[in-house]
DNA sequence: CTTGGAATGTCAACAACACTGACTTACCCT
DNA sequence: AGGGTAAGTCAGTGTTGTTGACATTCCAAG
């Protein structure tokens, strides 16, 4: 039906979708544990982590780009951005070139933090990998490029060629 | 590309694992977009969402197994269960063996609503599944299972079996 | 120079979803 | 009869998200 050749479409039956489906969801659960447990003990949740992650990734970064990116309301990111920044995790400088613009920067504290979750988060996508083998992660890779939203995807795509 | 030890490890540098985990995290949020938009019209939340899919994926389930496979208090999927049965959509039987057991099935209208919200979720994903091609997804599918912690894993593959 | 709009921040109220802890009811099994 | 299991419930709390309303600051266009 698609392009006529002889590859199955097997992968594409309902089951095999359902499947891809229970796999993501477990698979998530798996991906946030190492840092959930870390930030448990912190009064800190998962929308700081998301915080931290992206400000280490994009110094500098405005409040609106980061609403963008995380896609939330400000009201939700601003609460989170207060606590952070009265703990000292996080520093916010007024633009030069427009300063209504608030640029986020992670304090040494921040970063530490940073590298505490990262690490964890890291460990278990680094054993993932290598027991998939690097064919596997290439798919892996491509099939999550094909499930966002196309403005995500753009908002992916700058970081990933912004961090080589 | 090949180093002169075999495969290049190159996938493996915390530059590709930290663009791994920004695309799980932009590709969840896909996953996740059409249902929620569904369910946002009906008072239900993801919640809500988790154990129409479950149930159905597995009819005469017991509370205490959903709640193994989905990973939450009794109090916080009993909140749940009550609106499903009081609205209707799911119904609980008790059980003939052991009466302490109650077990769940989806009614009419419970199926219904699981197969609006599957056909959505399913519709993205053999998009991103037509997109990518048969060996990305067999790809994808080996680093999620390898991400999954162990009990979930085990979940997963039960389920996967039980629905061949 | 005034004014409109953009970017940010703040306050208040609320809902969904998770948690802990304590308790009850019903039931199985030894 | 008693211990343990399955389920349900009540009360309290926390994180994260939402709307809506409003103030401040500032750039830029008329």
């Amino acid at each position: 039906m698609a392009d006529g050749h002889g590859e199955s479409l097997l992968f594409l039956t309902d089951e095999q979708l359902r499947q891809g489906i229970e796999a993501m969801f477990f698979a998530y659960r798996g991906f946030t544990a190492d840092p959930d447990r870390i930030l448990a003990n912190l009064t800190y949740g998962r929308a700081h982590h998301r915080a931290i992650h992206f400000i280490n990734r994009a110094p500098g970064t405005t409040v609106n780009n980061l609403l963008n990116i995380l896609g939330v309301t400000k009201q939700s990111l601003n609460r989170v951005l207060r606590t952070l920044i009265s703990d000292g995790l996080v520093q916010s400088r007024v633009g030069r070139n427009d300063k209504r613009e608030r640029h986020l920067f992670l304090t040494d504290a921040g970063r530490a933090l940073e590298t505490q979750l990262s690490d964890a988060q890291r460990a278990r996508m680094r054993s993932a990998y290598r027991a998939a083998g690097p064919e596997a992660v290439a798919g892996f890779r491509k099939v999550l490029e094909a499930m966002m939203d196309p403005e995500m995807r753009g908002s992916y795509t700058r970081l990933k060629e912004s961090g080589t």
